[in-house]
DNA sequence: GGTTCTCTGCCGC
DNA sequence: GCGGCAGAGAACC
């Protein structure tokens, strides 16, 4: 499926303003509302709106707030205290700020500021039907599920994915987390009734969460998944954040295949994608 | 809780 | 393609 573009010198132009105005966005002071960047995009706001959404696949809002989540973290890293930090990355309220912290950054602004490195990680390793199983969560939820072969590779996958953070092992209590992963990996369809700590930008967040959304025993398409996020043309960049996913089974990605219906690649592996779409088939 | 801003479906040019 | 309205929804104060 191919999006017609009647006139590609527009479409051009189209994408030479939506850059500028993303670059007025990275620069300013304050957060520019709807109407200066219209202005700024010599286009209606209404208009605007819509190009910004069909190149970019967010809207300028969006956009911005991901911005200054990132300018945060950025900052956070770098200036005197906190306080200077929020303010600094366009804030207007420090409160405020702190009460989406942990939606922002996983955790309170001292402690990412610590490197997030003081935020502790446990996991541990099982066995399942599809082979050896990591659990990690940190203190907000489940932060990894991988699957593999090898439990050394997995710990050491993990590493990569959290350099910044305390790894533990885990304790007994934290055993029982992975049985019940383990449990709702040999049977999706219960569903799994544990808080999730997802990390990843505004559109990878998008398409997980209608990944989310796929019942058991059912499969999209890349492409079905970048229509229904609103996104048409971001079908790479759908593949891009499906792979990117670390929570295996929770996020299913397995439910993902190829437009033509056959098993497109797997992080984890295309037997263990296969297996797992079996048993939900089989499970309706 | 009211206000303002954002977002989208729909229509007209 | 572009602008605009209406109305719902979210963010803000």
């Amino acid at each position: 499926m191919k999006a017609s573009v009647k006139n590609p010198a527009l479409a051009e132009k189209h994408v030479a303003r939506v850059v500028e105005v993303c670059r007025l966005i990275e620069s300013a002071e304050e957060m520019p509302n709807l109407k200066q960047l219209a202005v700024h995009a010599g286009l209606s706001v209404y208009h605007f709106h819509r190009v910004f959404k069909r190149v970019t696949g967010l809207t300028p809002k969006s956009y911005a707030v991901a911005h200054r989540a990132k300018r945060v973290r950025d900052q956070l890293e770098r200036s005197g205290t906190v306080t200077e930090a929020i303010y600094d990355a366009g804030y207007n309220s420090n409160s405020r700020f702190y009460e989406k912290s942990k939606q922002i950054l996983g955790m309170t602004p001292s402690s990412y500021r610590a490197g997030g490195a003081n935020t502790e990680i446990r996991f541990a390793i099982g066995e399942c039907s599809l082979g050896s199983i990591l659990v990690a969560a940190s203190g907000k939820g489940v932060c990894a599920i991988l699957l593999g072969d090898d439990p050394d590779a997995l710990a050491h996958d993990l590493q990569d994915r959290f350099p910044k953070s305390n790894l533990i092992g885990g304790d007994v209590e934290f055993e029982q987390l992975v049985a019940k992963v383990v449990g709702f990996v040999e049977a999706p369809a219960i569903g799994l009734d544990l808080p999730l700590d997802l990390r990843g930008t505004a559109f990878q967040q998008r398409v997980w969460q209608a990944l989310r959304e796929i019942p058991a025993g059912s499969t999209a398409s890349y492409t079905e998944i970048a229509n229904r996020i609103g996104s048409p043309k971001a079908v790479r960049a759908v593949a891009r954040a499906c792979a990117a996913n670390v929570l295996a089974v929770a996020i299913p990605c397995h439910r993902v295949v190829r437009n033509d219906g056959e098993l497109s690649g797997y992080r984890w592996g295309v037997e263990r994608k296969r297996a797992l779409l079996k048993r939900e088939a089989g499970a309706r």
